[in-house]
DNA sequence: CAGAATCCTTAGGGATACTG
DNA sequence: CAGTATCCCTAAGGATTCTG
């Protein structure tokens, strides 16, 4: 097994700690609410209106869990109606060139991939 | 909504394809399965040992979806007791690169994404 | 060894209704 | 407006057993 010792990155540590990130920032919701917020802060309505398909109830957890990692602002209007704005934070931001290194593999293979699905499943059929 | 018109990449079209293909990669399994590929050529029994925490059954299907999208290939060796060996595909090994700059990422931002969340349910509590 | 099949449990997440 | 609180249902996924 000594040539599988030099693991590399992805798996990290045991897999552990750098998993639970990845799990948490590839998550379907939290690509999109990012790459929305990439265009500036945006209060909650417009955040659902901008993100296609998302359920209110999961677009407030995806915003609690990325404050609580710190890549996205809060801020609370004292107004009423009530006005809340929600941007990246600099921690937030540091994420868009990684998650558009990824993105743009997606579209530059989305072709290809298309492609072996089809072959794999007329194979298959 | 004018200035929101120049969506970013990671939007794409609608979020439709891209989106798909995105979820698919990001998949927590589908990750590790081509991080640990990464070193080489593998029989199942290898992979599954050297994947901390999968189940036969998911890396099962975590292949079979790799092996369609074409990232993976799958040879079967005509012996007995049967053998059978994976490996990237060209298409999969130009996953990497991407892939290793969110794990970087992650890494690199562990501690500070760690310190907010504890500092985040502290006050919360 | 490399899976396929079955069973079973949990949690992700939508729809809806209510509130400060 | 910006959520919170419930209900509810599907599907992801683990454990186990069977097979070529």
């Amino acid at each position: 097994m000594e040539q599988y010792e030099h693991t590399c990155m992805i798996r990290g540590d045991g897999g552990k700690a750098i998993r639970a990130i990845l799990d948490r920032i590839c998550d379907k919701w939290t690509m999109l609410t990012v790459a929305t917020l990439e265009q500036g802060r945006m209060r909650f309505s417009h955040l659902h209106q901008h993100i296609p398909g998302i359920s209110q109830r999961m677009l407030t957890l995806t915003l609690r869990n990325l404050e609580r990692d710190g890549l996205v602002s809060r801020t609370v209007y004292a107004e009423v109606p009530p006005r809340v704005e929600y941007a990246l934070t600099l921690q937030g931001e540091s994420l868009i060139p990684p998650a558009l290194a990824l993105a743009r593999w997606a579209v530059e293979h989305n072709g290809e991939i298309q492609a072996s699905r089809d072959a794999y499943d007329a194979r298959s059929k």
